[in-house]
DNA sequence: GCCAACGTTGGC
DNA sequence: GCCAACGTTGGC
């Protein structure tokens, strides 16, 4: 059964534009251990991703995106040079799993953070919730059918 | 730069 | 296992 992500990425660093030039792209960087463990063991080659910019002028949804692969220990925890380095992290039982992630295309326009608040049907979503803090998690089908509605709208 | 929220760390 | 201190996230 497939499974509706929501991934955020920061445009500065990484946007839905550098994801199309790219195609696919090693979702590395993922330092908390719930989002690790939804990486490793709901995540499935296939599933579908919202791409979200945050931290940055306009929030919200970019475009989407495809799981590209299973879990692989993420090789930025092993670069001494790495914003990611973890020197806590053991080669042979990495601590932190990426996937790769393939582009699929962009939403006809960014749907805003401020347009998904007012979205009735969002309200008990968890992209909303207040203190979401994750990074990487699962959204409900009806909200994701909800958030795909606004592009035509 | 501020601040709320929340995860992680480490002393006990 | 508790909990205070600290760090990070992310919108504004």
């Amino acid at each position: 059964m497939m499974t509706w992500w929501l991934m955020k990425t920061e445009p500065d660093e990484f946007s839905i534009d550098d994801l199309q030039r790219v195609e696919s792209e090693p979702w590395t960087g993922i330092r908390n251990y719930q989002a690790r463990n939804m990486i490793r063991d709901n995540m499935a080659i296939g599933d579908s991703v919202l791409i979200y910019h945050s931290s940055c002028p306009q929030p919200g949804i970019a475009g989407l995106a495809k799981v590209g692969s299973d879990a692989y220990a993420d090789p930025t925890q092993f670069q001494a040079d790495s914003d990611y380095f973890d020197p806590k992290s053991n080669p042979a039982a990495p601590r932190w799993l990426c996937r790769d992630v393939r582009y699929v295309r962009h939403l006809s326009t960014l749907i805003g953070l401020d347009r998904l608040r007012v979205q009735p049907l969002l309200a008990d979503s968890r992209l909303l919730a207040r203190g979401n803090r994750l990074s990487i998690f699962p959204v409900d089908p009806h909200h994701v059918d909800a958030i795909l509605a606004m592009e035509k709208s």
